[in-house]
DNA sequence: TCACAATATTTGAGCATTCAAGCATCAGGA
DNA sequence: TCCTGATGCTTGAATGCTCAAATATTGTGA
């Protein structure tokens, strides 16, 4: 496709994905930076916590978890390694299929998350929730959801 | 701050803050991927040279290009470090300050830009612009902005 | 049953980003 | 003029992510 035939972004399109775009960008890398300041984990990390903390036994399979946050499989079984070094997760092989691995929370790994959540939900009310209306939220929601849909579908 | 003394996130809130979280990071990874791909450069560089493109001169300083992307200083040099060994810019001391530098596209760097654009554009396209509504688009520039202004003050 | 493709996950190399520290230059006051 | 702190940028170490390749196990059709 030559440039001719890409129909370019106007002035408008192109300040809405750029604000978007950066918006997003320092909201994650503001978020990252107090978790791995406050609690030496990054977001990433932190999220795979909440997802074990929320799955039944608070165990789950590699798969399943990157599924679920749509992380990539070489991603999350990197860091799935990192955080059963810092004794946050034991891995076992899956019982019911020899080639796979669960993940589990151990107490420690409980406990971190624990001491980590509320300085982070502090930061993602201070950075994001507490600054947006209602009404906002909601079309934030929508429009997130819909280009989620069509990401994954 | 213990645990109690911070609200929590409602349904709601939560849903929204993780939609919104999970599309930023799949988009941004989307374009990433194709840039690298497509043009051997990742989005961050392409930003950059877009940045200088539309620079007097084709050419700025370091930290006025770190503080137009909102970068940090080390991310820009050790990018610019980069693109100046891939022949896309040239950097040279700044003759009104001894400790700047000045980054100036070369016109590989302008030829590169420009073949990466229209894949890049048509990308952007693909996962965002075209997927949303023009009312949807003054949704998200609006509050996007605001979120930038209060995080940039 | 056997071969072979598909699936689940891991591994290693390479690049990007962050933080902390370092270097050079500039600006302002004694 | 000199000293000192501030500024602009770079550097090196540590970590995380991506891709491609590897490993092990499972399912499937002949």
């Amino acid at each position: 496709m030559t440039v001719a035939e890409v129909p370019w972004l106007t002035d408008e399109e192109q300040a809405t994905w750029r604000a978007f775009s950066t918006v997003s960008r320092l909201v994650e890398g503001a978020l990252d930076r107090q978790l791995v300041r406050d609690s030496g984990m990054s977001h990433a990390h932190y999220s795979i916590l909440v997802a074990l903390s929320e799955s039944e036994g608070e165990t789950a399979r590699m798969g399943d978890l990157a599924d679920f946050l749509q992380f990539s499989p070489s991603r999350m079984s990197h860091a799935v390694r990192r955080m059963e070094e810092a004794g946050w997760i034991e891995r076992r092989r899956c019982s019911s299929d020899g080639r796979g691995q669960e993940a589990m929370l151990t107490p420690r790994g409980r406990e971190t998350l624990e001491r980590a959540a509320p300085g982070h939900v502090r930061e993602v009310r201070r950075l994001f929730v507490d600054q947006i209306e209602p009404e906002e939220r909601d079309q934030i929601r929508r429009i997130s959801e819909m280009l989620l849909t069509r990401m994954v579908e």
